[in-house]
DNA sequence: TAGTGGTCTAGACCACACA
DNA sequence: GTGTGGTCTAGACCACTAC
């Protein structure tokens, strides 16, 4: 098969389906039996690549239900996207509100960022969060128009559940993973007062690249946040 | 088996031979279906419970020759354990010097974090780190005196690679993983006279605990970091 | 050529979820 | 009970390394 092993041939073509949106967000797949027998290959062989679908978090096993394809939600945001715990280790969900929502022509920096043209539309976003009431950190949010035709402030802010699960569900645009790149700054003058630090706080900034499942750039956003009371945590093994 | 998948109990019968030094850093394991057959269990069973080995950084495969003990070399260092690179994205390895090595007595702190008793012997060293020749980081590692009976200073100055290696090789401490926690904050006047910025510029602080075999702590280490020309990277997937 | 890990098969049986 | 994923087997053959 092309000189590959089948199992990442199978792969392959699972995560082409899911893209496609043969399987949506949510769904079962079909029993693994069924599926080594669809691609004419050995349970075991499909049993392997499903385990690297699982471990990449795109797929969700569970013993005696079936497979599912995973979906945003809020323990999955906590859980694999949201670095930030407070001192003492404990994960608290943050409460987004919205600061601005605008229509802008992408800079050489985002451009370059979600592999753009500079002057292709995007909108850019601007959330403040909070931790057990306190705000805690800036959002800035680049993406492309054309990825989110119909994406209006209005549909922004009333989200049923997380902005990754806003982008799966109403743009079929599925984060998968992501890259980040962590600096220290000096708090500026809006991020003072939205943080209610003093001018020159040091902040954690944080540069995030979203990517799909084609490690196609889906969002672009920067970080400050106020480390006094929270701070990001990372494990290093693998 | 103890109600505990064969591999599983396999994967921990590995560990154990690893951490008693049965299997050295650096050497090569038994063929797999040697393997398999001492074990007990079929060569799919005894591949599955290397798999993971493999996976957690703690062996690695090499068609052909064999399965190593991974060892602590500065590929590894680099890959694993240090995530500064510079702004375009380079790594580079970084060159250290001794500020201090002093024998010290636990604060409150550093025992909780190293699991040890407030006022047992510990060694506490500092360094710093230059990456293409201009000082970047401030490191203060905490060790426990028990785990590193021996080490002096000209021992650590003259250590031939790493310092995890030295920790590897000479006190038969193997780091496994680590976890890291990332905060801002600004320059005191000593780490400011070190990495050259003014006082209060703001730095990126990061506390690590670094774990063997057995999840027991090996070193208490936080680092200082000007991220005006170099930063923190992370990945976010599984 | 001999020995190693890498892939793949075609089942069997177990643990769990759900009706 | 039926259907799902989870574990395990006992091989076969391939790809690579080293001599």
């Amino acid at each position: 098969m092309r000189g590959q092993p089948a199992y990442q041939v199978i792969k392959r073509r699972i995560i082409q389906a899911l893209s496609e949106g043969i399987y949506p967000a949510g769904s079962v797949l079909p029993a693994e039996k069924t599926l080594a027998s669809q691609y004419g290959v050995s349970i075991g062989t499909l049993r392997k690549a499903v385990d690297e679908l699982v471990s990449d978090g795109i797929l969700i096993r569970q013993q005696g239900r079936g497979t599912f394809v995973a979906q945003h939600d809020n323990d999955r945001l906590l859980y694999y996207f949201f670095h930030i715990v407070r001192h003492d280790g404990r994960k608290v969900t943050p409460k987004v509100q919205l600061i601005s929502f605008k229509s802008e022509r992408a800079s050489r920096d985002q451009a370059g960022k979600l592999r753009l043209v500079v002057g292709d539309k995007i909108i850019q976003i601007t959330n403040l969060l909070s931790l057990d009431g306190e705000p805690i950190l800036v959002d800035v949010i680049s993406i492309e128009a054309a990825r989110f035709k119909g994406l209006t402030q209005q549909k922004f802010v009333g989200r049923p559940s997380s902005i990754y699960n806003l982008y799966q569900t109403g743009f079929d645009q599925t984060v998968v993973k992501a890259s980040e790149r962590l600096r220290a700054t000096a708090a500026t003058a809006l991020q003072s007062e939205l943080l209610r630090v003093p001018l020159g706080h040091p902040l954690l900034w944080i540069r995030r690249i979203a990517l799909g499942f084609h490690d196609d750039p889906i969002e672009w956003r920067e970080s400050f946040i106020c480390t006094d009371r929270y701070e990001y945590f990372s494990e290093l093994s693998s």
